[in-house]
DNA sequence: CAATTAAAAGGACATTTGTCCGAACAGATA
DNA sequence: TATCTGTTCGGACAAATGTCCTTTTAATTG
């Protein structure tokens, strides 16, 4: 969940520290609630987090959010886009300051295409980001939201992060109402 | 969803054929219903679908089975848990009679220590898995079940198979009645 | 502080989904 | 054919979740 991929992390900082002036890799701030990437656009940059936690949700057709993950210190963003060419699938927004590596899709593929050492660490952060999915996707779907919901608790402790009900709800795929009675059956039972 | 990736397919091909008689790459029969992957079991081999169909599913604690994905031609299995050096995630079972090449995880470990051109194979595959897995998550919480089985019903029709309604009840998250009733639904409305 | 506005919580009812169980149906056997 | 057996289907009710809207609480302003 929060393994903070430090060795990612560390590559990018060793290549960062290793080309200064250039423009491949950037360190770049962002402040709360910027969109660092738009669902539906074509990406510019792909980033790698240096602090901060950001949300990735989709927007859905019928206007309800769901949230796909919560990613930190050391994951990757825009990773998928940058392979397939694709559109971003989903926003990502910071729901607390965020300082990460920004890099171009161009030099991002570049990496990909030479480096292999490169490859084994994004193919190590994809298992991982597989397990997760999956893993949530089913429990979500077979256990009671209140079930669910402790676990999102769980994840929220780790991270060491405060989430808005809105953000919470849209995390488990359910409405405030619904959220509300399940924090109320959580807290008496 | 069904590209059955031609490319990794081919790539595992080649090496079978330039390696014959070793025992790195074997050609396997499995017949329906044979579990090439056992859930909580160390894996033995890695494999990839030259025909036919699997599907993949998690057993929960509370009983029920919940279906990840079908696996189909071109498609790898247990390349996961190949990397984490985890005990299997989820079972992999044959719906229809399936031919896989075999790998031994030794190999497979090889191949993607040293081979730059697996290594991109294997991403393009995790990359597209993420947004099958994220995208059905989303959709499967965000909408009715009779939306969800809607979508089954064109995988079922894309993939070409008959899925048992017992599958399908597990690969929607629900049970027998509930995907009874949303069929009703979607027939006569 | 009082008055006003905005945000959060929860009551009431509708809809959806799950559980349980009996009816209907199909296949096998005497 | 009559009987048995197992499977599938759907009715009836229970539980969970969604929708709507009122009440409550908190925050803001004059």
């Amino acid at each position: 969940m929060l393994p903070t991929n430090q060795s990612f992390l560390e590559y990018i900082e060793q290549a960062y520290n290793a080309k200064p002036g250039q423009d491949t890799i950037a360190l770049k701030q962002f402040t709360k609630q910027h969109q660092l990437v738009i669902q539906g656009q074509q990406l510019s940059k792909i980033y790698l987090i240096k602090e901060g936690i950001t949300k990735c949700f989709f927007y859905e057709d019928n206007d309800k959010e769901f949230i796909v993950e919560f990613l930190s210190k050391g994951e990757i963003i825009g990773e998928i886009e940058g392979i397939k060419k694709n559109r971003a699938m989903c926003t990502v927004e910071a729901i607390t300051d965020v300082e990460a590596y920004s890099m171009s899709v161009a030099y991002f593929r570049e990496l990909l295409e030479k480096d292999l050492q490169f490859n084994h660490l994004l193919i190590d952060v994809f298992a991982q980001r597989i397990i997760n999915t999956a893993t949530r996707a089913s429990f979500q779907q077979l256990y009671t939201v209140a079930h669910s919901l402790l676990k999102l608790q769980q994840l929220i402790g780790k991270l060491d992060i405060k989430l808005s009900k809105d953000d919470m709800a849209a995390y488990l795929g359910i409405n405030i109402r619904s959220l509300n009675r399940a924090l109320k059956e959580l807290g008496n039972e």
